[in-house]
DNA sequence: GCCAATTGCACAAACGTTTGTGCGAGCTTA
DNA sequence: TAAGCTCGCACAAACGTTTGTGCAATTGGC
C-alpha cells in the first residue's frame, strides 16, 4: 500500500525488498533456483515480493542481454485486404504458439516503405520475417536473408532468387479458372490484374496466354486491365475495359477486391453479369456462393500458406539451418458456381 | 570486403573503425555532431564506417537506455475479421506514421489470452494499447491503464468504466435497423447475436427489446440467437432458431459473419431471403450490394473509428494526460437495399 | 576440533546504446 | 608568457537483465 512510483517495479528492487542480491533474486524468480542452490525459502520470498510489487521482466533488457528479440516481423501490403489478413493471423498465432511476438507493418503496396519497415523492424531485431513483398523489387530482401535474419516470402515471390517461398499453384489455378471459360464458348476475355509485374500476376497472365494460345486465340493487350502500378483499385481499369473493348464476353478477375470491381464497373455499363458478362475470380470469400450471381473463384488455402510460412521460420530458428525445401506451393481449388455462363453470341 | 561475421555491426565497432571513442560516434552518427563540437571531418568519418559496416543501431539498447520502445500494442480477438483487421490497419498506418511500430497480438476471442498477451505486451514496455477486448472482463484493462500506459477501447467497451473508449453508436444502429424491419411488418424477428454479454451485444439487443416494446410486440428468449460463448460461428444457433421458431420472418444480423451464416442456415431448411425471410446486418461489406439480394446493412466506420483510436493514445503520449474526452461515439449508416421485404404473413 | 566438502549467496561483467562531465591541446588576450 | 577560452573528444554511468565465478559460513567425517 505504500508507493505506487506509476513506473513498473525492476529486479533491483525486487531483489532490495527481499533482501537479496540482483543475481539471486533472478535466478530465484525465473525457477532457476534449485539449479544455484538458493534456499527454498529465499526462492519463496523472492517470489512473494515479486507478486507484491506486481514484478514484470523488461523484456528488452532481456532480449538485450539474450541477443534474443522473441519477436518475429510481419510485412504485408495491406492489412484490411482479407487475403493478407488471415495470413498475418495464421503466423501470429503460430508465433505466440512458440512463445514469440508479431510485430506487424503495412507497407501500402510501396516498395519504398517495405525497404523502410524492412529496415525497422531489423533495428528490432526481429529473429525472423514473413513478408508478403510488394513483388517488384527483391534484392534488398535477399540481403537480408543472407547477413541479417530467415525470411520466408508468401504469395509475391520471385523466380531465381535464393529466398525460401510460400505460394498457390497459380499456374494450374488460373489453367483451370480461364479453361471454364473457354469451354463455356468464350473468346473475348478481359483480365483483372492484381499488381502487373509481380510474379502471381504475370504467372496468371502467362498462363492466360498460352491457354488462349492452344485454343487457336490472342489475348490482345487491350484485354489485359489494371497494367499500371498506381490505381490499386482497378474499378477504373475494369470501366475502361468495358469502354474499349465492348465485345468482352468475361472477366477473369485475379482477386477477389477486383471480382467486386468488375461487378460494379459492369453494373454501371449496363452489363450484366451472367446475362450478357461471366466472371471467374482468384480467391473465394464466405459471400462467394450468396453473390447476386453465385460467384466461381479459385480459392487458395490461406491457413497453409499462413501456416507453412511460420512453421519455415520457425524450424530455420531452430534448427539453425536454411530449409531444404526452399518453395513450397500448395494447390488451389476450384469453386464452379454460376458466373460462369455459355457464350451467347 | 573482410569480415561478415553474419551479426550486425555494433556501435562499438564503427567507433573502432572510426578511430573514436563510441559516444563520439554515437553522437556523429545520430547527427548530434554540431550540437555537441564533434569536427566535421569526424563526423563524415564515422558516417562512412557506420554505411561501410552496415551499422544498424539496436532499437532493444536505444529502448532499454532511452526508456521509451517506440511500440504501440494492439489486441484484437480476431484479426482475420475484416472488422478487426480494418482497425488493426488504421492504427499500424498511424503509428509508423508517427514513427512508432505495431505489436499485434490476437486473443482469440478468449479472455485468458487477452490477459495473457496484455502481460506479454507490457513486459516489452509497449507506450500505448488499442484494444478490442474481448469483452467479458474489464478490471484487468483498467489496472493496465492505471499503472502501466495508455490504453483505449475499441468496439466492445464498457460501461462505468475510467477506460478511454471509440465505438460506434450502437443503440442508434440497431433501432434503426430494426424500425426497417417493423415497418415492413415484421413481427417475429430473430437476433443474431456476437458475443453475448459484451456492451455492444447488449445495447444493440435492448434497442431490439425497446422496439418491440413501443411496437407493442415482444421479444421471446427463443427468437435470440448464439447465446453462449462457445460458438463464434453463429452458424449453428442460427439453424437451431429456424427449427425451434419456423415463424421467423426476420433476422437482424449484429456482425457481418452472422449474416453470411444466416444465409447458410436459411437455404439449408429451405428457406429463401427475401420470398419469405429478410434480413438485415450490422456490418457492411463491399460485396453486399451484389448479394443474390443485396444486403440491408448498417455500416460503422472503420476507418474513423481505427484512426481515433490511434489519436487517443498517440495524444495521451505526446501530451502525458489523460484525454478530457473520455467517450468517442461514432454515427453508423443505414444502408438500405433488398435483403428486407414485406411480411407476407 | 581440524580439514574438506558443501551450501547459499554476492560480485561483476556483459548486452548496445545515450548522455553528463572531465580534460588536454591549441588559441586568444593582455 | 601566463591566464583564460574554446574546441574536440574520451570516460564512465546508466537502462534492466542474465550468468560465470568467488567467497563466506555451515556441515560432515574422523
Amino acid at each position: 500500500m505504500a508507493n505506487d512510483t506509476a513506473h513498473t517495479a525492476t529486479l533491483v528492487e525486487v531483489a532490495a525488498a527481499a533482501r537479496v542480491s540482483v543475481s539471486t533474486a533472478s535466478r530465484a524468480f525465473n525457477g532457476r533456483g534449485e539449479a544455484n542452490r538458493i534456499s527454498a525459502s529465499t526462492i519463496s520470498r523472492v517470489q512473494q515480493e515479486a507478486e507484491r510489487l506486481r514484478f514484470q521482466p523488461s523484456q528488452l533488457a532481456r532480449s538485450l542481454q539474450s541477443q534474443r528479440s522473441g519477436l518475429i516481423g510481419v510485412i504485408v501490403p495491406d492489412v484490411s485486404n482479407p487475403f493478407f489478413a488471415a495470413i498475418a493471423r495464421e503466423v501470429t498465432v503460430q508465433a505466440e504458439a512458440h512463445g514469440l511476438s508479431v510485430l506487424l507493418a503495412d507497407s501500402r503496396e510501396t516498395t519504398s516503405v517495405e525497404i523502410k519497415l524492412l529496415g525497422e523492424l531489423q533495428s528490432r531485431r526481429v529473429e525472423g520475417l514473413v513478408v508478403c513483398p510488394v513483388g517488384e523489387e527483391s534484392q534488398h530482401l535477399v540481403h537480408v536473408d543472407q547477413v541479417v535474419t530467415p525470411i520466408v516470402l508468401v504469395d509475391r515471390c520471385f523466380t531465381g532468387l535464393p529466398l525460401a517461398s510460400v505460394h498457390s499453384d497459380n499456374v494450374h489455378g488460373a489453367k483451370q479458372a480461364f479453361k471454364q471459360l473457354l469451354t463455356h464458348g468464350h473468346s473475348v476475355i478481359g483480365c483483372l490484374q492484381r499488381l502487373s509485374g509481380t510474379l502471381p500476376n504475370e504467372q496468371r497472365l502467362s498462363t492466360v496466354r498460352n491457354e488462349m494460345q492452344q485454343a487457336g486465340l490472342v489475348l490482345d493487350d487491350s484485354l489485359i486491365a489494371g497494367d499500371n502500378f498506381t490505381e490499386s483499385s482497378g474499378y477504373e481499369s475494369a470501366k475502361l475495359l468495358l469502354a474499349s473493348r465492348p465485345d468482352v464476353t468475361a472477366f477473369f478477375a485475379f482477386s477477389s477486391p477486383n471480382a467486386f470491381n468488375a461487378l460494379r464497373a459492369a453494373e454501371e455499363v449496363g452489363r450484366s453479369v451472367t446475362d450478357d458478362l461471366s466472371l471467374v475470380a482468384f480467391d473465394d470469400s464466405p459471400f462467394a456462393e450468396f453473390m447476386q450471381v453465385p460467384l466461381s473463384t479459385v480459392s487458395q488455402d490461406l491457413q497453409r500458406l499462413g501456416r507453412t510460412a511460420a512453421e519455415v521460420v520457425l524450424k530455420q530458428l531452430k534448427t539453425g539451418k536454411k530449409p531444404r525445401k526452399r518453395t513450397h506451393s500448395f494447390p488451389v481449388k476450384l469453386n464452379p458456381r454460376q458466373s460462369i455462363q455459355d457464350n451467347q453470341t
